[in-house]
DNA sequence: CGCGTCCTTGAACCTTTTCAATTCAGGTGG
DNA sequence: CCACCTGAATTGAAAAGGTTCAAGGACGCG
């Protein structure tokens, strides 16, 4: 009834797990190849040749780590969040299957943030210092890349925007269409979700407490906008949980 | 007394206001070229061959405008900012020289936000097509670019703490800190400041009302950290300004 | 089946916003 | 050169939204 967050691997993958085939991977629509030639699809293979298991909780790379790699979420969920020095710790994203992980890491060798299974999860490790000497020769590729940055950038101001101006039931509301509006993407149903992440989770990212965005899910409950029951999320009303966020503060 | 938000021209720009010297700029240290060999500036400054006046209150680009060229801020000072379509709107950044502006727009051609000046300023222009040709033949100019949109994100990153986790008066003296810092990078006073944007702008920036931002500013007068007298900005007590940042919410 | 973690809900409190009234500063024109 | 005028900033008081503190209940994992 309700969508599992794990995508059903092509034959070929399933047959030998440590081979990586990004050209019959069922992620190559939503992932770094998207729109890439053939030709540069086949040298982003060689280069992405090690796949990597994340159990739930486990911690993929930590703030300050040394920044080797870029790591693309092939099967599994994972939450980013920075640790600041007084303990103030926040959830910056979530991330699903065809999501980068460890851009940041980028500007100064190490990583800015930290990242953690929420489930069991397997993750693309692709070695950056090769990655960069193949957008030297690929056009496509690295403009592929650029872009993929770019659109970080372009979530960043939406996000933002949602802590900087929106109220509490505009910002869970933004939160559940974002997050439908990906599993769609992927091909999952776009009104069930079970969570994998906690109240305090959402909050952390949303920059509210677990109480006020457990209030608002009853509330929307009430309102019969959602149907709730623990983890287990259902959108009944799509168009009216869209307007709640376009209504203005 | 306080400084002034404008560096003085190398001698050579000065005489000829037209040609671009990456090689000579003042800038040079805190813009794309650093750290670059000279013969990668050389190619940059035939790249960037085109400067741009913008006079205070001029939009520079706004939100759908086509993605041609990427900006650095070269003299004076800007605001980006998004409008959302609900009229929401939110100052996502301010800039100085040597910063760059645009990088929303690679995602997908159009740019995501709005830059205008708000004091009279000039631009860098450097065409994105060719850039992005440039980085193809050289290693250092192509790995200076990933490390700076990089950098993006992290500040993108510490700001959405700010947002989701600081109270008012945090965000103002994280604000006040960061502002300062940036200047002082550009040889200006790191105590005194003549602010370029309004009270509104810092608030919509901050995620406060204006209002908050006013009153914040007035009990750090009266704290005797800060002294303002409108725009007139001095930090009297920096390390007690850094407290309060450090201080748990 | 029990324990621990997560979630829900209530009530009081607090911060920030909202609304409103002055005050101030800077630029313009007489 | 000064008076005026307009946008910006300050300040106060009331209201709202969210947090904090606290207690009870549900769920899932071992």
């Amino acid at each position: 009834m309700s969508s599992r967050l794990r995508l059903p691997l092509p034959p070929s993958a399933q047959h030998d797990p440590f081979k990586v085939s990004c050209s019959t991977c069922a992620l190559r629509q939503v992932c770094l190849p998207t729109g890439l030639p053939a030709a540069e699809v086949v040298q982003l293979e060689r280069l992405v040749s090690d796949r990597h298991a994340v159990a739930r909780g486990a911690v993929l790379f930590k703030t300050g780590d040394v920044f080797e790699a870029i790591y693309i979420v092939r099967t599994g969920f994972f939450k980013t969040s920075t640790s600041a020095e007084d303990g103030r710790d926040q959830v910056t994203g979530f991330h699903m299957a065809g999501e980068l992980l460890g851009l940041d890491g980028i500007y100064d060798g190490a990583y800015a943030s930290q990242a953690v299974a929420l489930e069991d999860s397997q993750v693309c490790v692709v070695p950056y210092g090769r990655l960069e000497d193949l957008t030297r020769e690929f056009d496509r590729l690295r403009r592929q890349f650029h872009r993929l940055m770019s659109r970080e950038l372009v979530r960043d101001q939406a996000m933002m925007v949602l802590l900087g101006s929106m109220r509490a039931e505009q910002r869970v509301a933004a939160f559940l269409i974002n997050l439908m509006r990906r599993l769609r993407a992927r091909g999952f149903s776009s009104s069930s979700v079970v969570l994998r992440m906690t109240r305090d989770e959402i909050g952390s990212h949303l920059g509210l407490t677990l109480e006020t965005v457990s209030r608002t899910f009853s509330r929307m409950q009430e309102d019969g906008v959602l149907e709730v029951r623990a983890r287990e999320l259902r959108v009944l009303k799509p168009r009216q949980l869209l307007q709640l966020v376009r209504r203005a503060a």
